[in-house]
DNA sequence: GTCTATATAGGGATAGAC
DNA sequence: GTCTATCCCTATATAGAC
């Protein structure tokens, strides 16, 4: 494990909470116990370059706890079963904001937003490749998964407000019986 | 019509697309036309009464073009369908990024948060209302609502993301069949 | 009511000692 | 690899002329 990977982890809920352009260097320094000048010579692209990094190592814990279920070779409703499970550990039961919608508006959706698409699509394309396995037709299989990442992103966005993980708990209980069985006009 | 009503609508697209924390009094004053000094005078307290200001005006539009449908004396579907209407044009087919979600994090969620969770929590009521009008039970009432709400929400990110409008259309087509006849677990 | 000019603080970023 | 010190810039905010 190289020395930047022990510090990204103290980066992420910096910039999860308060966003790039909410995020300051002093607030990374403090955050990682360095002085900027050390975060520097980790990243020598400084801010950008930290939440480049943070967004590469989120993705990567996503591919783990969620896309990996999605493609192993259970069957179509036991990989839904772990994905949801997968999600709950990785929003941290919707107490986590999703940093696919952090980085994809202000300054940094014209840093980000073109990866943050392709993770989008990647775990659009992962999910609906399950529901056609499953005997959905493609069309319906498309259009649910849509429906279900819309669920759980508005889900966090509610529980953000609110302040109450109810809301995110509910779409994931939900979420097997929406993907199988819940036709979309 | 006061002279700040003249420049608040002047600085709704700014917040609306950089948010709290990435929009800067330069920006403002090049959306108003007017010089940094010039917004201190109509705006005393500078960018979080300008930010204030604006989160106003926006409850005053969404209460206009949303939640007034719900309050009048049509039937059920029919405010439904006027609430969708009412959408379309709030939210710009989906282009538009909504203040809740936006004003709800980071350090704008300390300043404006409790604001936004009434808000919230006004649209959820007033929706839950018209269900329990149209016969469906209250728990389901609301549990339907949040529902809604999530899915516009969850909608309005991935039209952000996939810089396309569909998934936003879609949800609005289908929300009164989802409100009126889909039960949630 | 709007401006120019300015005050003050903090932002991101770098140099160079250790 | 980490630090102190510093640079430059932009941020918010204010003073005071017009």
């Amino acid at each position: 494990m190289s020395k930047e990977e022990t510090v990204i982890p103290k980066l992420i809920p910096v910039f999860r909470q308060y966003g790039y352009e909410g995020t300051s260097l002093s607030m990374l320094a403090k955050a990682t116990g360095l002085g900027k000048a050390s975060l520097y010579h980790h990243f020598p692209q400084g801010k950008e370059g930290m939440a480049t990094a943070v967004m590469n190592y989120i993705a990567n814990s996503f591919s783990q706890a969620v896309l990996q279920p999605l493609n192993n070779s259970d069957k179509p409703d036991k990989k839904i079963h772990q994905m949801c499970r997968g999600l709950k550990e990785f929003y941290n039961d919707g107490k986590n904001n999703c940093f696919l919608a952090i980085m994809s508006f202000g300054e940094a959706q014209s840093l980000f937003g073109e990866l943050v698409k392709q993770q989008l699509q990647l775990w659009l394309d992962t999910l609906e490749k399950v529901l056609i396995e499953a005997g959905i037709e493609p069309e319906q299989a498309e259009l649910r998964s849509q429906a279900a990442i819309m669920e759980i992103q508005g889900a966090l966005i509610l529980v953000r407000i609110l302040n109450d993980t109810a809301p995110f708990e509910r779409a994931i209980a939900n979420l097997p019986e929406k993907l199988f069985r819940v036709p979309i006009a």
